[in-house]
DNA sequence: ACCTAGTCGTCAT
DNA sequence: CGACTAGGT
């Protein structure tokens, strides 16, 4: 599918190119596409059985056509899938079984042409396949990296920390997992259309006041992997429909109320959470990173994001434990069953008929024995080193309903009850032996899925909703309600300095940034700002595009943020928070409150109103000119570091 | 003019 | 997977 009629709405900015423009740089191969058609070749001997390893030699051609031209090419390969789109996934299964039989028969009648074409219909890569690559390019000492679920997500990502320059596919999807340059219909000879998603405001249909959070939440209108369209929704009227709309939420929310009077889609029942979780699995679907050797998300979660992730593990895949994910990434456990590979785990993907029930028992898309994180509590065991903590029990109040759950009670030890919904604060942790009693899953958290654990200070974790109370010292509901445990040392790992272009999608958030204008003739114009800021990059660049913008230096406060970032809108109640939170993380939390509130649009209704605070205090007035340090800031324009 | 849903081709000799 | 198209709105 990918997102079907998008790269001929690209067609102005495609760009026809060759290898050789690529020389020097990384290129990450979408993997799948070649092993597939690599497998046409050989499709007779993969449907009876037959040992072959042509589909190989396809593939070491295609890399070393792309050495030829000077790429480093790093092969990256699909992994598991997500349930949520096993559905998909057994519809093909059936087809593909169809199709097998019906070759088998055509073989017996002595028809093998079309037992061939009946072969080519039910190829299917399997991680054993995809193994025997593997193989080929150890030996050639080719890069190559197993996501831990799709390869798109991966692929955008290797792109977004700078392991490769572009990523060469088939797949529109790309563009909307947020790759920058997408190379596309790679033929033998070496021609490639390029699509570079800092063109996109040259499409006609995106001209004005589009960012990517527009362009992405647009592909998922028109349909995607993740969410069918609505019936009459096709990618013309998802790009129109943005176009004219204030924000798709208002939209959606117009078509389920006046749907009935106005010409408007057909909203079905719970198409507003399912956008969401859509939206979601383009932003943070878990892929690999190389260099932490863990699982991360594709993009960092920010506050409001993180409230609708709970529970989210079949869009966005289940973390899994380093050393579980590392053993993927490398090709040495199978992404399907986490066990080192094994010939006879392809029957998970070929004929499931018979054993479905069973299969799919012990298919990951169920919780399965395997190793989870933390499946017990030695995960607590690597941060026991840390001297500074404290005891804290923790009981779990759940978002979802109005009643109070608690997992873990403690009757005799009062109980604080807070707004369910604050702002983030950080939490003291001054005594020794902090545990957290309770905790429910935590969506970005190595500590995630922890009854019972010991925690640091300089952990860094989300849990939702939590009510915390603290056996060692006195406390009170001003602190005790940290939407986010942040640790207090170090607040961060080290702020990160980059240098990369900046496209007129971006936005994001910095403490001290260095932006370099490059005209046509030649004039570089560097301007810096040293307020902690968000940043939109709006396509303001539109009348003058032969204008190159680079961000030469950035201290981020976080990494870069995929979201369209409203103007700053000051939170209704401040934090009852004291100083000693505020003066690490008020940038960080006011930046991610201001998301936070305008999260209750996805919310569908009733439950939307537990999440405001109950109180709503003047926010104070903010200093328009001087961006104090560490206070809030409006949105500024990058059009602000040049004078217009 | 646009959308939908279906079919076809993908490799290689 | 995309490309292409007949057939519908």
């Amino acid at each position: 599918m990918g997102i079907s009629g998008l790269l001929p709405l690209l067609e102005p900015i495609k760009k026809n190119k060759h290898l050789r423009d690529y020389a020097g740089m990384r290129v990450a191969v979408d993997t799948y596409v070649w092993l597939h058609r690599a497998a046409f070749g050989c499709a007779m001997d993969l449907g009876l059985g037959k040992k072959t390893t042509a589909y190989v030699s396809f593939c070491m051609k295609r890399v070393a056509l792309l050495r030829q031209f000077g790429i480093t090419p790093v092969l990256v390969f699909d992994g598991g899938c997500l349930p949520m789109k096993s559905h998909t996934e057994r519809e093909r299964r059936l087809r593909r079984q169809e199709a097998k039989k019906k070759a088998h028969e055509e073989l017996l009648k002595g028809d093998t042409s079309k037992a061939m074409e009946m072969f080519q219909q039910c190829v299917n890569i399997t991680p054993n396949m995809a193994l025997e690559l593997i193989k080929a390019l150890r030996k050639e000492k080719i890069e190559f990296i197993v996501a831990p679920y799709e390869a798109d997500a991966q692929l955008a990502y290797l792109e977004k920390i700078g392991k490769v320059d572009a990523v060469l596919t088939e797949d529109s999807d790309l563009l909307v997992f947020g790759c920058q340059r997408v190379l596309l219909k790679l033929d033998a000879n070496g021609s490639v259309v390029e699509i570079n998603a800092r063109d996109f405001p040259h499409v006609p249909c995106m001209k004005r006041g589009w960012t990517f959070a527009k362009f992405r939440q647009a592909c998922i209108l028109s349909g995607c992997d993740y969410l069918p369209s609505l019936k009459g929704v096709g990618i013309k009227k998802a790009f129109d429909t943005l176009n004219s709309s204030s924000s798709i939420e208002r939209t959606l929310k117009t078509w389920r109320t006046f749907g009935f009077s106005i010409k408007a889609p057909k909203m079905r029942d719970g198409y507003e959470t399912a956008f969401k979780e859509a939206e979601l699995t383009f932003l943070y679907q878990r892929v690999y990173d190389p260099d932490k050797k863990r699982l991360v998300h594709l993009n960092e979660p920010i506050l409001s994001d993180l409230d609708f992730m709970e529970d989210l593990c079949k869009f966005l895949g289940r973390d899994l434990e380093p050393s579980v994910a590392e053993g993927i990434a490398i090709g040495e456990l199978n992404p399907y069953t986490l066990r080192p590979y094994h010939p006879d785990d392809d029957f998970f993907y070929e004929d499931l008929d018979a054993k479905d029930d069973e299969a799919t028992r012990h298919h990951p898309i169920k919780p399965t024995p395997v190793p989870h994180v933390p499946k017990d509590l030695s995960a607590s065991a690597r941060i026991l080193q840390v001297s500074t903590t404290a005891n804290l029990t923790g009981q779990y109040t759940t978002k979802s309903s109005d009643s109070t759950s608690k997992f873990f009670s403690q009757p005799e030890k009062p109980t604080i009850d807070v707004d369910e919904h604050v702002y983030s604060s950080s939490f003291p942790i001054t005594k020794n032996d902090l545990e957290l009693k309770a905790a429910e899953p935590s969506p970005i958290a190595s500590l995630s899925r922890f009854r019972s654990t010991s925690i640091n200070p300089s952990d860094d974790f989300s849990y939702h909703s939590t009510v915390l109370k603290s056996k060692a010292h006195a406390v009170d509901s001003n602190n005790v309600s940290p939407v986010r445990l942040t640790p207090v040392i170090p607040p961060r790992p080290a702020m990160h300095l980059l240098k990369r272009s900046v496209t007129e999608m971006d936005s994001f958030s910095y403490e001290h940034v260095q932006i370099r204008k490059e005209t046509t003739d030649g004039n570089k114009t560097d301007r810096e700002n040293s307020s902690p800021a968000n940043v939109a990059v709006e396509s303001w660049v539109t009348e003058e595009a032969s204008v190159k913008i680079h961000l030469e230096s950035a201290r981020y406060m976080e990494q870069t943020n995929p979201h369209q970032h409203r103007p700053y809108k000051p939170p209704a109640v401040m934090p009852k928070t004291k100083a000693v939170f505020g003066s690490a993380f008020n940038g960080l939390s006011t930046f991610r409150s201001s998301s936070a509130s305008e999260q209750h649009v996805y919310q569908g209704g009733d439950n939307s109103s537990s999440l405001k605070p109950k109180k709503a205090r003047p926010a104070p007035s903010l200093p328009k000119k001087r961006l104090g340090a560490g206070r809030p800031t409006n949105l500024i324009p990058i059009t602000a570091f040049f004078g217009k």
